[in-house]
DNA sequence: CCGGCTTCTGTGAGCGTTCACAGTAGAGAA
DNA sequence: TTCTCTACTGTGAACGCTCACAGAAGCCGG
């Protein structure tokens, strides 16, 4: 099997060829390439057909050599990488950034953070202006790969509100807080009144807000939140089902548990069922993500939606104004409740 | 809250700085940082002081420019992304490319070509160099992109034997067929002799080396297939149960199922527990990935490993080959059997 | 002492693009 | 007419790097 890998590959056409198969000056084809403006329509046409004869396609490595841009961002994703790889999520966020990237012909670059090698190598690489900005995925408090960026005054859109960053940089999130407020609401309103919960790791944001959500509804309906009908869980299954049993053994008389992940949620739907508890019947469970293991579960599980799709559409909305030069923005968007067969 | 976005970034140093600061000359620099041949040692000690001190990073645009290089490689994933984005699989494989790229100081681009659009677009991207290769998941047959990438000389691994592309392109591929024969083989010595299938799609290397590994094995042992036992699927949980369903309604007597993923064999579990079959009892079932679901199944799947961490290494070290000159190349790697309770 | 080899170093050119500037032509105002 | 303004176009310089080449220095064999 004899065949030349390099061989079908020639040399492009420059904007020199098609300076002169169009009859113009590279100035000229230069114009149109950027947005056209000044440029007379009979040379812009006379342009337009010469690219589409001669298959050109810009060389962004010369453009970028003079304009000082990238024209790519860089998808960052530091520390815990499993968690997140597993995570569905997470891939709707990275699928949904890359998409909303190409419509504006920018090409994405996954970078993961995972050993200090790593951490080191990508921040040279960013701070060297290979990148024009970062869309970030860092739940961890105190990341110091993005506090290195924000000192370096790299555009940066993270998702999720990030601890311990100063409120200087830009971020895109749920309202995890009223996400978890709607559920417990909703719980009330079945008529539960010993509501327990199980919460996520309390160093990410969305952990800490939907806990925050939990005991803000609680203290407002007057009931007061319970101490013993809070257990702390990490967001995986294994530390759901530890979860549901300890609150069993804390308190075998609650009615409702709210569940900051659907993945722990299933492993609490293991444990009740395990404990002889019937659901929604005797024990309603609401959880929260909108995964597809909210709907593989038994029951369905009721849960909270997160509008991934919207929020991987604003961080590049977000992170393209910013390295337009405005200020950093934070945005909050809305849950959905969305009601199966577990509550 | 008004801060500049720029204003931390002062222009990098170049490669002049570099050889001020080192006393020598641009080409010697230059020298150092690509091999350091022909460099005399103090010359060499001194450019990597003054590297150090000037916390220089080489601009990859102008170096592109010059060589003609882009020193990154895209991962191309055409056709159905939400088959592959909710694969665990593809997860590993794609984290597994992006570091064993890193280790050679490459980024990677993700394209994901869905629309026809993006096809184009991505196409043009890639065919015009900006890009030095390209690992490819694409399990459809006749992809349009990757014909047209391989046409253009383009350097090009896929993950999984491509249907379509003739046989002049390299290719990472765990052993789909011999996996499926252990699984078939394992089942014969429990002593199981209507061994069922759920197949994968046919459109599929996998789909259809998952099946011919299970044809040979029932050919070799003088038992032969039944038609009626061998139903298809399309990878989904859904198509599983449908499977199971219908093969339990062609043939009663089965004691045992192989099944062409987890995701569908949690569908064959689920219709056999809901038909009061025992597993694995009266039916055993096998599944092939050893994907998240498989552990999660009640009971847990006995099922087949592929290597995805060594196939994302290969992929990326046979593309690199590639790039460099060699020719194409094959890369098969074994599987594993992991044998949990449901056989 | 010369010629040739090896090892090392500096220099100019050029990669393909954008940008600033100079310059042209035509229209309208004085 | 002449001057100014607008709309458009071409030209050199530059971006930061690599590459080819020329040349210097040291060493050896003749």
């Amino acid at each position: 099997m004899t065949m030349s890998t390099t061989g079908g590959r020639r040399r492009p056409p420059t904007i020199h060829d098609v300076a002169r198969e169009a009859g113009v000056s590279r100035g000229t084809v230069s114009r149109v390439l950027n947005g056209g403006h000044y440029v007379s329509p009979a040379a812009q046409e006379a342009v337009n057909a010469a690219i589409r004869k001669t298959g050109y396609v810009v060389n962004r490595h010369a453009r970028s050599l003079i304009t000082g841009r990238s024209d790519s961002i860089g998808f960052l994703l530091t520390e815990p990488q499993e968690r997140f790889f597993e995570d569905p999520n997470f891939n709707v966020l990275l699928r949904g950034c890359t998409q909303a990237l190409a419509a504006h012909d920018i090409p994405l670059l996954l970078m993961l953070a995972g050993t200090k090698d790593e951490r080191r190598r990508i921040t040279r690489y960013i701070t060297a202006g290979h990148v024009d900005g970062v869309l970030l995925v860092s739940s961890h408090s105190g990341d110091p790969v993005a506090e290195e960026l924000r000192a370096a005054g790299v555009p940066l859109v993270a998702c999720g509100k990030p601890i311990g960053l100063g409120s200087k940089v830009s971020y895109v999130a749920a309202d995890d807080r009223d996400g978890a407020r709607d559920m417990v609401r909703h719980l009330l309103s079945l008529g539960r009144r010993r509501i327990g919960m199980v919460t996520g790791p309390q160093d990410t944001p969305g952990g800490v807000e939907r806990l925050a959500g939990y005991r803000e509804v609680l203290g407002e309906a007057g009931i007061g939140v319970d101490e013993r009908l809070v257990v702390s869980g990490d967001y995986s299954r294994a530390s759901g089902e530890a979860g549901a049993e300890r609150l069993l053994e804390l308190a075998p008389d609650i009615d409702a548990v709210f569940v900051a992940s659907d993945l722990m949620a299933q492993g609490v739907l293991g444990a009740l069922h395990r404990a002889g508890r019937r659901v929604p019947d005797d024990v309603a469970v609401g959880g929260f993500d909108d995964s597809p293991a909210a709907t593989s579960a038994t029951p369905a599980l009721t849960t909270i939606r997160q509008p991934w799709d919207r929020i991987s559409n604003e961080m590049v909305r977000v992170l393209l104004a910013q390295i337009g030069g405005e200020d950093p923005a934070a945005v909050i968007l809305p849950t959905e409740l969305v009601r199966r067969a577990s509550t």
